[in-house]
DNA sequence: ACCTGAACACCGTTCAAGT
DNA sequence: ACCTGAACACCGTTCAAGT
């Protein structure tokens, strides 16, 4: 670093101490989102919200964000960048399981992030780059490109890492539902590792995981193409 | 049918003819929000827009749901009645199968339902229903409650038919994402299935759920536990 | 060039009042 | 008992104006 960068440095920090002194930039907005969801919550995000953090008025914001919509995004784009690099030497089965947990470990001190990536109708760029270095891994363990494809779709959001929980929080009257109680009881897991409400725990997710890469990978040793679809369950 | 009852009910069909002579209950509320929903969109689907379409104030709608979250579970709950009952005299798999191909037939006609399951926290009671129903077929099939248990949490919400999509719209560039671009051409389906906008196709939703079912098969097969979770990939 | 203030067209929901 | 109208505390976003 040479010492005019230092310096400038050293101005910037100085000057953000002074409240509005600093002039926003599209990452300083990007990054204060991201705090300011994990802090309150994503449904007390509002430009206005934000806008009030970055001690600025709310029309502030729209010259380095075209719309809410597009804050949003970035905001993706934001925790997305945090996911490790795929791990070199792995066969792609462990590769892609390695990447999935890691992205898992990214994005869930994030509780707002699987929601707001579902709802994204345009994939950020670097949402794009990480599925593209996915599939790489498949097609590179000699994966055929037909069957990467619909493994693609079958993994899913659960390529982000987590899974929308689908189970009710309060335990419903046994009489009604006698078997959601047989269920309930068996494998009580740690509560603290589902990040907010709605979110699996890590030995449900890589249950799930598991079953389907073991089942990606039978169906890859079998030979399986979309117009030819033998498939057995045989143990 | 006795002849008062049948008075009443022509009696109320002659009043439907008035705009707001009907009065209101939580069954018409519920409905004329599914309608609204499915011919605007949810995005669209205001209190003051659903009250505008019964011909009522806002504020009447708030004497048949407490709030919009109530009005949305209900929206849920009448769109899961639709879900057929279970097929007897299947085995586990098929009777799973064909349920959740059911659940998918009845939901996906409602483009907005997928989110707005997704969304919600408190599990209306015809979902705890559904889910009821579906565990009972696995431990009808013979699966243990423990990996019942799993498979459910690894069905997730691909037990209501549908997969929220995760490809995008646009085609990317090539030279950034070559992977996509590779395996992007196979497997051309036709769009008209995606219901809406980030809704999955049947052939992609039936690939999937059949890696998970015959997952599950096999472990059932093998006496997976969660204790002894022994598994390969071999084909 | 970058930011502001006022205004517009919406929300969900409260409250007190009407019939 | 059931519905209404006005009001409150919010939204995202436009526009014209400020420095």
């Amino acid at each position: 670093m040479s010492r005019s960068e230092r310096d400038t440095q050293h101005h910037n920090v100085a000057q953000a101490a002074i409240p509005g002194r600093v002039p926003l930039n599209r990452d300083r907005v990007l990054r204060a989102a991201v705090v300011l969801a994990d802090e309150v919550g994503i449904d007390s995000l509002s430009m206005r919200s934000l806008a009030q953090r970055l001690g600025v008025a709310p029309m502030a914001l729209y010259k380095h964000v075209a719309s809410k919509e597009e804050l949003l995004d970035g905001m993706v784009s934001v925790v997305v960048a945090e996911i490790d690099p795929p791990m070199p030497g792995l066969d792609w089965k462990r590769a892609v399981r390695e990447r999935v947990l890691s992205a898992r470990h990214a994005l869930l001190r994030h509780p707002w992030a699987p929601h707001v990536i579902e709802s994204r109708t345009q994939a950020p760029l670097v949402v794009l780059d990480y599925m593209n270095s996915l599939i790489g891994t498949f097609l590179a363990g000699g994966l055929s490109a037909d069957l990467t494809h619909h493994v693609m779709h079958a993994l899913g959001s659960r390529m982000w890492g987590f899974t929308q929980e689908v189970f009710p929080t309060p335990q419903p009257p046994a009489e009604r539902f006698p078997h959601i109680i047989e269920i309930a009881s068996v494998g009580e897991h740690d509560d603290k590792s589902a990040v907010g409400r709605g979110c699996d725990d890590q030995f449900e997710f890589e249950f799930a995981l598991d079953v389907l890469l073991d089942g990606f990978e039978r169906l890859h040793n079998q030979g399986w193409t979309s117009t030819n679809p033998v498939r057995t369950a045989s143990p």
